[in-house]
RNA sequence: UCCGGAAUAGCUCAGCGGUAGAGCGGGUGGCUGUUAACCACUAGGUCGGGGGUUCGAACCCCUCUUCCGGAGCCA
């Protein structure tokens, strides 16, 4: 007898198979048993019928668990109520686990308790659906830049001191070497890349320590990285436009069915695939405060502002152009305004706020020395960084992504947290 | 860190000054097409901790703890 996945069921009509995997659900009326068996692939319905299995089979089949593990062999056929849905006439039930009782139930819980049983949350059907997209994000990601000539070249995560200085930084004792701190971003360390590959990325954990409590934010997030020689701001926002709707389509093409679990309005998605908006961040200003925000041109974007922004528009806005006390020292003068940075922020619709940062750096040794001085910034730290601009400097750019950002939009999730296998947040470690 | 809100059965919640409740989940029984199945019976509680007001507190007040939502910061 064939051992097969779930998802493939269709393709063994009248034919006796094996599957293995987990009871979501299990229902009994007399002498029928239901059980709705999941492995990982998808779900089924399974039919026993007491006649068929025995009464003895039959009785200890009843008294199967919610996530209890088991196999079951039977004939795949069409379901008799639903079109295009199929179900198993079951032959055989062997439990490998009876389960305890379940902690999660069929009703719906609250997110304190979900979080502190996320090992067993993720085997809920949303959470297996927005994981999945999770995936398909990533390796959508990978893909493109991998296409693109850009080469993974991964950053260290123990680093000796802060890529951008503002925000909080987990600290740790290393040895004899004083302290050390979980990275935040690996962007200084990829500018180094560029000189050797030309166009590099990375892809990993990164740490923030700040106190943040919204829906946005996690202390612990996968972060993706892309830099390139030669490539100055204009093209920066093709490629970083270019990805992003790469990787709308592949998501819609190849998830499909997670979508629909997650109630997602793929409409939006569909239209989000058009040439993204342009503004700087001067009419961005002007623009929102006709809207009624009390923003001005020297602050950043608030997270009303960002909803308000996006608000009438189907495709996600790039924001360019902005004062540079507000940006990071990196980044490069606008040859048109020495009081702006190419910098640019990309600002997903329907309220879904900032998904990537990104800009051409500054290439100049005296400028960007001077600007970290400004800063007052520990300079023997950074000697590495100031050494590109002393051998072979070029024009260059980069940009980053948070993937969890990106999922939580392309998903519809409500909340970041469901988006990250285990989710680290300001008042949660475990498990 | 700041501003709001919440904590009652394993879970989700109702009760808001006078004997602690429901649905789900658990157990037992019934039913040959169920779809978060249904029906009957059943077990299950120091009402987050501490203090106070009151004849009487799950309920009112103070305090602590934990969590949730939002802001700022950012991806």
């Amino acid at each position: 007898m064939q051992d097969v996945f779930i998802k493939d069921i269709e393709k063994y009509i009248g034919q006796e198979v094996r599957l293995k995997g987990w009871v979501r659900n299990i229902r009994h009326s007399g002498k029928l048993l239901f059980i709705i068996l999941r492995d990982g692939t998808g779900e089924v319905q399974t039919v026993a019928f007491q006649p068929d299995l025995g009464e003895e089979a039959f009785e200890t089949a009843k008294h199967l668990t919610l996530e209890s593990s088991v196999i079951i062999c039977g004939i795949p056929k069409p379901h008799p109520k639903q079109e295009g849905v199929f179900e198993l006439q079951v032959t055989k039930i062997e439990p490998i686990q009876i389960a305890d009782e379940y902690p999660i139930g069929k009703k719906e819980h609250g997110p304190d308790f979900l979080l502190s049983n996320r090992h067993l949350w993720i085997r809920s059907q949303k959470q297996w659906a927005v994981l999945r997209i999770r995936h398909t994000v990533y390796y959508a990601i990978c893909n493109y830049l991998n296409e693109h000539n850009f080469i993974r070249f991964d950053s260290p995560i123990l680093t000796p001191n802060a890529c951008e200085g503002t925000t909080t930084l987990f600290e740790l004792e290393y040895f004899d070497e004083g302290k050390a701190y979980l990275s935040q971003s690996g962007q200084l360390y990829l500018e180094t890349g560029i000189m050797s590959f030309g166009r590099v990325y990375d892809f990993g954990p990164v740490f923030r320590a700040e106190r943040s409590k919204t829906r946005k934010h996690l202390t612990e997030f996968w972060m993706m990285d892309a830099e390139a020689a030669f490539v100055e701001h204009e093209e920066n926002m093709q490629i970083q436009e270019e990805l992003i709707r790469y990787v709308i389509r592949t998501v819609l093409a190849q998830c499909a069915l997670e979508l629909q679990i997650l109630e997602r309005n793929t409409e939006a998605l569909k239209s989000a695939d058009a040439t993204f908006k342009r503004m700087t961040h001067y009419e961005a200003v002007e623009l929102l405060r006709q809207k009624g925000s009390d923003i001005t041109h020297s602050k950043d974007l608030g997270a009303q502002d960002e909803v308000l922004l996006t608000e009438d528009s189907a495709v996600p806005v790039f924001v360019e152009r902005w004062p540079k006390e507000i940006k990071a020292f990196y980044m490069k003068r606008d040859p048109l305004n020495p009081n702006l940075v190419l910098g640019d922020d990309l600002i997903a619709p329907e309220g879904f706020g900032e998904l990537i940062g990104g800009s051409q750096r500054e290439d100049n040794y005296e400028l960007l020395l001077s600007r970290m001085q400004a800063e007052k910034m520990p300079l023997e730290d950074y000697q590495w960084f100031l050494d590109l601009r002393k051998y072979g400097s070029v024009p260059h750019s980069g940009f980053g992504i948070g993937l969890e950002r990106l999922v939580t939009w392309l998903s519809g999730t409500p909340h970041i947290r469901e988006t990250i296998p285990f989710p680290r947040m300001i008042y949660r470690i475990y498990p």
